[in-house]
DNA sequence: AGCGTTCTTGTTAGCCATAGCATCGATAAC
DNA sequence: GTTATCGATGCTATGGCTAACAAGAACGCT
């Protein structure tokens, strides 16, 4: 920097007020330390930076291993866009499960790393001491997950999800839906599975018994052989487009065609549902948007004109659902 | 830190040693620096050790928003898996499309981020002397990519797994193997479609017209729709399981069975493509051990144990393949 | 002309950890 | 006993940048 200072003729402190686009350096002498900055090849410290200046311009990201891929790869494609386009760098940390030490060693890390702020796209829902003190000293953003210390929360109306899918099955004459829930740690399982309860009630219809996955296709495919066992379901909502996948697999193998004997709906709708067979009616979520959504958050402090809940109730309606054929 | 070292009673510089685990430093200091780091909270300054040491202890990992999301997930949870256990923290780029401008930006971006290394999932074919400048300065290691200076490249040997896709077609008593590749510009499709054509060759086949497509299901199920109108078509090496995914749905909608009328094999083994229907047979890749491998390659320097090519020809052979039905 | 403002630039003092050298005591070797 | 060697620790300078203050120049006003 230096260099630059001395190439250009002005001092370092200058260099670094026109690099960072302050406001008052005159249009000329900018000019002068770009073409310096060009001249020098000068690529600037950011450690140094974050040393003096106390904020790194880095966000941690904490993404769970399991579960969906494509929700993972979405989220963390739209949070480094975000980022990118303020200006921050995205820092990730995976756990491997929904645990809280896990979460707690991967806040830690991160916070070591010196991140001014975190998205959590894991939706723990215990929230220990340790996680309290971490997160507030940090700006938090919590991706439809749990409360914590000054945490946001951006809320997906994951409810609304569950009620859209249960009532496009009732609107079509089915007399009861059963239910697909993913893993009860899940806040995102937790809420759909309320939608669904709370559509049940709405339509007097009594809730059958819950049946629970681990978001897999091979857990949808286990839990589809026993549905494919009761002669009397119509009509499945499924949790997740890749459960899905396996409880459809599994219904066609024991000769129980989707949707003429049982319709299945279910959310997501990732890529490949469109190109299942028979392609997937399932209700959208946009990961892409929630990433940007929690960044924009976290980054635009308590003036946020963020909507701090993403509706999340669009049901792209495809072909294995229909009617019962028992009508 | 120089609370820590008060309170323990030693000098800054011992604290700094007991916490890198320096091998000249008493046990009984060591301990009692431990405690002391306990009491006061400390929690060292990555930015400052960054400055002073000159290194980050951070790789900076190259991802392309396009193209699989599975891929990406998956190598983004080797890499950041790897990297944690030597301490390393990871900070991702994500390049819209397959561009050497922004290619040049990402490294650029991630550079200005200090990362002591890059790991590039991005298989660009041209290198800029912009790249190379850069990859000069930090070491890189390419994922099945494009040589540049001094970077060393993770082989994936995508060739064998175009060579046993096909391979396995013939086997199975197909006259004729018809490709559909991914787009030019990826190392993947080139290999692949290489392994294709040799396989054929050894075979004495002539190769028939090669369809492309971009990855994506879509891009697949308009290909498909071609395939589906080609009566002779009775075996298809698809490049991608997302791909495959579309072409057997357009084939199925024009009454064309998978596997009796065409049999189908692809490559990757996402998580989906046992629940596919019929079941993808396709090439194993396990890109989480790829993502992994980079890491320590990337790590271990000259020195490496680590086999620079990762072989990927392992079949799974499931339902989408079968004998011709005119045999 | 004289004075207060505003704009632009420079000076100085850190930010926090580590490298490198210096120091000191203890152990080993002669 | 004396010197060489080694292990443990401390001191000081330094990394590249920015915050805070200081100072000079330019401008507008009375």
């Amino acid at each position: 920097m230096a260099d630059v200072a001395r190439t250009a003729g002005v001092s370092a402190q200058t260099v670094s007020r026109a690099l960072r686009g302050s406001p008052n350096v005159n249009p000329e002498t900018k000019r002068r330390v770009l073409v310096a900055v060009e001249q020098v090849g000068y690529r600037f410290n950011s450690a140094a930076r974050a040393l003096s200046s106390g904020r790194s311009h880095t966000i941690g990201l904490v993404l769970l291993a399991s579960g969906g891929y494509y929700s993972r790869s979405a989220v963390t494609a739209g949070v480094e866009a975000a980022a990118g386009e303020a200006g921050y760098a995205v820092n990730i940390a995976t756990i491997a499960a929904l645990d809280t030490g896990l979460m707690e060693r991967a806040l830690s890390k991160l916070a070591d790393q010196g991140v001014d702020g975190f998205v959590i796209a894991v939706p723990l829902i215990s929230v220990t001491p340790k996680m309290e003190d971490i997160t507030r000293d940090i700006p938090t953003v919590t991706l439809d997950g749990s409360r914590t210390a000054g945490a946001r929360v951006l809320g997906i109306d994951q409810q609304e999800a569950g009620r859209v899918a249960t009532q496009h099955l009732l609107d079509l004459g089915h007399r009861q839906v059963w239910h697909l829930s993913g893993p009860d740690e899940w806040i995102e399982a937790r809420r759909r599975r309320q939608g669904w309860q709370e559509c049940l009630a709405a339509a007097g219809v009594e809730a059958p018994p819950l049946l629970e996955g681990d978001w897999s296709p091979d857990s949808g495919y286990r839990q589809g052989q026993i549905i494919a066992m009761i002669p009397e379901v119509t009509a499945v909502f499924v949790a997740s487009d890749e459960m899905a996948f396996g409880v459809i697999r599994a219904l066609q193998e024991r000769g129980r065609s989707v949707p003429d004997d049982v319709s299945i709906v279910s959310v997501d709708d990732i890529a490949l549902a469109a190109y299942c067979s028979p392609p997937l009616t399932t209700v959208r979520q946009d990961f892409y948007r929630y990433g940007a959504a929690a960044v924009a958050l976290l980054l635009q402090g308590d003036d946020a004109d963020v909507d701090e809940s993403v509706a999340a109730a669009s049901l792209s309606v495809r072909a294995s659902t229909a009617p019962p054929r028992s009508r």
